[in-house]
DNA sequence: GACCGGCTGTTCAATATTGAATAGTTCGGC
DNA sequence: GCCGAACTATTCAATATTGAACAGCCGGTC
């Protein structure tokens, strides 16, 4: 049961290991409705997350009111997981359901715990975290060198591939314009500026639902 | 000698646990003068690093022949540990030391081994992650909400805790604007006529060498 | 069907940012 | 002291981006 596969290097998904499948002391499960809240930034913080099942948003708010998505985190992501080791743990950031959601509670004392005697569930950590790592590295590239217009490409392409394997052309469940602006930190009509453009050039079709092609991965790559 | 000190939440120093002070199978200890490079972008990876003394800074280069900085480490860091778990490991970015620098070189398979068999060391690693992870989210935050003048200034701030604790108006050591430039993901000529502000207005002094004053923190608090 | 709320398309002036060019400065070696 | 290399200051037109406003569109509900 130690299945750990990479797809591309990139996402990282595996069978919950039975110490995480089940519920007992200092775990419990539980099912969120779309929209509903996990955790808030600034909360204090005693317990991981470890998503079963859906979507969950993960959102900053600025001193001035502004919001940014950090990311969008699916099955088998850990979420919170700062608090594991920090002095004074607080949130720092909020976390919302996206769609309606399982998620695995983790006291921070068990995770602890669990990390200390069960040698390959730290492993996995470890591995969960160095691939986190990288991802959020790369929005941080991404952030440093493109234009809006090629944020806007990666993330709907990034998006296409969220829990797909193969398919290259993939519907994009339902993502407000505002969120996506948050997701890239721009406005929210530049997005709409660029989704019509993207449109125009057939990259994307996009009148109830979104469907992302794999052309769009020109804006990214051309100069 | 489980010292791991965790000053004002975010940068994390700890004394060497014993096994990694000292070389052995596996690990050897190398001296770096200042500009010389421990891995460049595209090198396939098979070791960890682990910095003893001196400062590395991590670059990114774009397709478009851009460069980024993507983090400046000092003692107590690692490096290059994404490829622990990676399958086919790459090197992401380029390490240069920019002072000069100890550090320990940790074979891939010696890093995994000791990682299982020492719950210490296991753990240790597990609480740089953790810290790691946040502070390149916070960069990213950063890239999201704010302009280039407040990065900048938020850059400089971090600088002058660099390596230090207590004192909070401190010189720092030597960085061209160009690499301030990457570091916050804009051009060297904004970079300099921000500095000049800043000079201007009594938060930094800046002749040959350059000082931070806690004054600069405006900047980033105002509106 | 009328109303509403939430999303989207579009416009526009005010700013911010780029990128390249030019000139000045500092520093170390010779 | 002279030279060159590397860094810094400054300018400027061309673009990109913001932020706010306004109108249209859709789906649901009463």
């Amino acid at each position: 049961m130690k299945t750990l596969s990479t797809s591309r290097g990139k996402k990282l998904v595996f069978q919950p290991a039975a110490f995480l499948a089940k519920t007992g002391l200092g775990r419990t499960i539980a099912d969120l409705k779309k929209g509903q809240a996990i955790f808030s930034q600034g909360d204090s913080a005693n317990a991981v997350f470890y998503i079963q099942k859906g979507k969950i948003k993960l959102t900053v708010l600025s001193k001035r009111g502004k919001e940014a998505t950090i990311a969008l985190l699916g099955a088998g992501n850990f979420l919170g997981e700062e608090c594991i080791a920090a002095i004074q743990p607080q949130r720092m950031a909020t976390a919302t359901a996206l769609t309606p959601s399982t998620i695995l509670r983790i006291e921070r004392k068990e995770m602890v715990r669990v990390l200390h005697e069960e040698k390959l569930f730290s492993e996995i950590f470890v591995t969960y975290l160095l691939a986190r790592n990288t991802r959020i590295q790369e929005d941080l590239v991404d952030q440093l060198f493109n234009s809006s217009e090629k944020r806007l490409a990666r993330a709907l392409l990034l998006l296409a591939q969220f829990g797909k394997d193969g398919a290259p052309e993939t519907v994009i469940p339902k993502i407000g314009q505002e969120t996506l602006a948050e997701m890239i930190g721009t406005t929210r009509s530049r997005v709409s500026f660029f989704m019509n453009r993207f449109r125009k050039l057939g990259f994307i079709e996009y009148n109830g639902k979104l469907k992302v092609h794999s052309s769009l991965l020109n804006v990214i790559l051309h100069d």
